[in-house]
DNA sequence: ATGGTCGTTGCACGA
């Protein structure tokens, strides 16, 4: 299935929720251009955007048809939402009443009725990095904020890098990855934690099997190899979760020149 | 994974 393949068929759309971690959108325009023009979906989040505010390519959205939100800070991390169903509430960072948060990695807004979120989880490191007890933080955090200001039983969808796989299915090699990041059973137990609050990962509903990947390293041709790790979610309610028909990983979109270490994970809501 | 690349920016570090 190529870009150009028609997916999903068509009319029965109502909302496609896309999220890409792009690497980079100043490198990656190209291609996110490309893709959109082929996909056109309705909703998509975009992490590590590595661009201040200022530079942020909000014209080149609009003439496709997308309202645009960007929460920057410069060389690293950035998210964005880009929807073509309405783009309000928008609401960058934490937002709360805790400690400064220097890194841009959350951007709310609600789009078509759905209160959505575009996330760019800590990537840990390493386990006895301090960056580490930061991810793990961060996601506490996260499930803190959506305790206290959403409600489960709205629709509502967090996407974005988690930068976990949920269980040994996704993870290229699990014995390879014992000790690591990524597949540590507190960062498994965070995301747990946040899908007892009322999210499910969409993508896991529609495929129950092993080997589905939504990043591959550039090192080493492991994508070549078949590498990966699924670690790019669309966490959603219940209820909006429950209109989803289909979710697919666009792993084409991983091939070619200067493509991003990730792929774009798609969900199709009726 | 031993490392193997690519992105930022600068001569190193993050992923």
């Amino acid at each position: 299935m190529g870009p150009q393949t028609p997916w999903p068929i068509d009319s029965a759309t109502v909302l496609r929720i896309v999220t890409w971690n792009v690497n980079s959108l100043k490198a990656r325009l190209p291609r996110v251009e490309q893709w959109l023009s082929e996909n056109g979906p309705e909703v998509i989040c975009l992490q590590e955007t590595k661009m201040k505010d200022a530079a942020f390519p909000a014209e080149v959205f609009t003439a496709m048809g997308y309202e645009t939100a960007h929460h920057g800070q410069g060389q690293w991390n950035g998210v964005a939402i880009l929807s073509k169903v309405g783009l309000t509430d928008v609401v960058a960072g934490w937002d709360d009443d805790g400690p400064e948060d220097a890194d841009a990695r959350i951007l709310w807004a609600t789009c078509g009725g759905v209160r959505v979120a575009s996330a760019y989880v800590p990537n840990g490191r390493a386990l006895d990095d301090p960056h580490y007890t930061y991810k793990l933080g961060w996601l506490e955090r996260l499930r803190q904020t959506l305790l206290r200001r959403e409600d489960p039983s709205s629709e509502l969808a967090v996407c974005g890098d988690f930068n976990i796989c949920p269980d040994d299915r996704d993870v290229w090699s699990p014995e390879a990855w014992v000790g690591n990041t990524h597949v540590s059973e507190p960062e498994r137990e965070a995301l747990r934690s946040l899908e007892a609050w009322g999210l499910e990962d969409v993508y896991r509903r529609h495929h129950k099997e092993g080997g589905l990947y939504s990043f591959w390293d550039y090192r080493g041709g492991d994508f070549h190899q078949g590498r990966g790790l699924r670690i790019d979610f669309i966490m959603a309610t219940a209820s909006l979760a429950d209109r989803s028909v289909d979710a697919r990983v666009d792993r084409d979109a991983r091939k070619g020149e200067k493509p991003s270490d990730h792929a774009p994970v798609i969900a199709q809501f009726d």
